[in-house]
DNA sequence: ATGGTCGATAGTCGA
């Protein structure tokens, strides 16, 4: 099973990238992030003649997160147990056994700003929605943008953003408190070349100046551990014309 | 180089 996830920065500005994307590398799952459209005005059509069933949660302009899939998810929830949210960040389905948590967790703007807060309350709250989750499910993935860079391996001047939102002491500290539960960065699993990000900022040409961090993760469970044969970055969408600034990562389990 | 560029949307906000 090949499982992906995207930040896309607007599903509809992106719909040619994502269809050819999915036509190309076919994966059962694609977890979206930023569709940016509400519910009613998702381009459902351009993706059912792929032969992928669309699952969303979305809202007007910001956020919405969605789960194209080949087959029907099963127990698709919406949103943060336990946490009332306008913003719609989280998706979840059973897709082949495993539950699949599709997430766009906040920026968080700047350390200590009031989106930092939130940011923290958040990852608070998701923290304590996957202890309840654990208690049922064996086999999870968590995917998508969550505006952490792990460690900073994964930065590309980390001196510059040192203690810089994305890569503070706070927000890894709650990486790791959700590691800590039964989770592994899949990435890391496996030798990686080194310089390797999912996000580049377009401003300042980040890009072509090789600026970029990893901050869109897939952790997997310890049950799935074994089966995780395959992890890495398509940098291929990022280098395209017109493109989102986050480029997709990938899962393949046995 | 302490700025820059996008998307959604209709003046800005958020990233």
């Amino acid at each position: 099973m090949k499982i992906a996830s995207w930040n896309v920065n607007g599903v509809r500005a992106r719909l040619d990238h994502v269809s050819g994307w999915l036509e190309t590398n076919q994966p059962d799952v694609l977890a979206l992030q930023e569709t940016k459209v509400m519910d009613e005005m998702f381009p459902f059509d351009a993706f059912k003649p792929l032969g992928y069933q669309v699952s969303i949660y979305g809202q007007k302009s910001y956020n919405g997160v969605a789960l194209l899939t080949k087959k029907i998810p099963t127990e698709i929830t919406k949103g943060v147990e336990g946490f009332s949210d306008d913003q719609t960040r989280v998706i979840a389905g059973v897709c082949g056994g495993v539950l699949v948590i599709n997430v766009y967790v906040p920026n968080g703007q700047s350390v200590g700003s009031e989106k930092f807060d939130y940011k923290m309350s958040w990852l608070k709250h998701f923290y304590a929605y996957l202890q309840t989750l654990l208690k049922v499910h064996q086999k999870i993935v968590i995917l998508g943008d969550f505006n952490i860079a792990p460690a900073d391996v994964d930065v590309h001047d980390p001196e510059l953003w040192k203690n810089k939102v994305l890569c503070s002491d706070n927000e890894r500290r709650w990486l790791n408190q959700i590691l800590d539960l039964g989770f592994i960065d899949s990435f890391r699993l496996f030798e990686q070349e080194e310089g390797l990000y999912s996000w580049w900022d377009y401003r300042a040409a980040a890009y072509r100046r090789k600026m970029g961090m990893r901050i869109d993760l897939i952790l997997i469970s310890d049950a799935l551990k074994k089966e995780c044969i395959k992890s890495y970055i398509d940098e291929v969408p990022r280098g395209q014309d017109r493109p989102s600034d986050h480029t997709p990562v990938l899962i393949e389990l046995s």
